[in-house]
DNA sequence: GTAGGTAGTGATTGGCCACTAACTTTGATC
DNA sequence: GATCAAAGTTAGTGGCCAATCACTACCTAC
């Protein structure tokens, strides 16, 4: 029951990707995340300053573990072969809806966030993507084009699955049985 | 300063575009809109049963919108030339971040929506998806391989506006000038 | 066994928000 | 110029929510 201060932190932020990517940063109160925790919600006060801070902690964490498996799926390998991996890797990571609900919800929150003024945020998240895409287009044997299509592909996936199509629904899905262009 | 109920009513629709683009649903209150339209808030449930149905309509104009501008733009060409002629449109349509932003609200809140009970919204979604899709199929020549990398390039698109990034560093950004694959 | 630090709670507060009800204004028609 | 419907407002309600404060329970070291 009783835990280490940050054995309570890493709960939270468990707890608060699957909230945040449910509800949204507006459609979750901390009441919620600590009800999932199974703490009282104030004291999530003393393990964060504030409400914004555990959403960008679970953003972070969110951002880590997706590429973590990029890496991981694309070890070892180059070209098309590394391309093939990766789709597959991302397809499976992405069956977990809820999980790609939270980086959807990261991609709408840098639009608010740099219209209340917070414009670093937006440029972090930018400065991460395009190190993503630069890693992609090395592993895939650094052509811009294909890379490009490798992550158009990804971004497709991404609206299908966030509206919730079953997979066997998307007919149009030629994400990881794709052979390319050439 | 009087209108029809009819005229309030696309007034609203217009407002709700904005704000809800700007901070999701749950971060746009209804005060926010009715005070843009430049009426009390209490009249929009005049208007409208509900915020969720505010929100519902500003969400079909958005994507009945995206489809006449496709629309527009391809009448009376075929295949590739439909293709590029829609390509074309697309990047001028999205390079409103705003407008574009009430698309990815629309994504993040189906999840939401469902999550909360709501069935129908998500069916509703995807039909929409669904029909824009076979529409952009037929245009395109029929053939589901070109759609599905026509629409997967319009969602990197919409990823990388989202994301706030200026038109010029988009380096890979092949979608306007993207001859396809033959 | 007690002193002190760390984990955790209950009660509360001030503010916001969706929605309702009851009322007023406006303008077209006769 | 009275009437009636449609357009629009003011005032209010009940509920939720982030954050604060003052407190209690537990553990460890001496």
């Amino acid at each position: 029951m009783r835990m280490s201060a940050e054995e309570r932190r890493e709960s939270v932020i468990r707890a608060a990707m699957i909230e945040f990517a449910r509800s949204g940063y507006r459609g979750t109160s901390t009441e919620t995340i600590a009800r999932r925790v199974g703490v009282s919600q104030p004291y999530l006060f003393r393990l964060f300053p504030s409400k914004q801070a555990i959403f960008a902690a679970a953003a972070e964490r969110c951002i880590e573990e997706t590429w973590k498996v990029f890496d991981e799926a694309s070890a070892g390998l180059t070209g098309e072969e590394a391309r093939v991996a990766m789709s597959r890797a991302y397809a499976g990571l992405v069956e977990d809806r809820e999980r790609l609900m939270m980086q959807m919800q990261l991609y709408v929150s840098v639009f608010a966030a740099e219209m209340a003024g917070e414009g670093d945020i937006g440029e972090a998240a930018r400065k991460l993507w395009r190190e993503l895409f630069e890693r992609v287009r090395i592993r895939v044997g650094g052509d811009v084009k294909d890379a490009t299509q490798f992550m158009a592909y990804g971004m497709l996936v991404n609206t299908l699955v966030a509206l919730g199509y079953p997979r066997e629904d998307r007919m149009w899905d030629g994400f990881d049985q794709h052979d390319g262009c050439e």
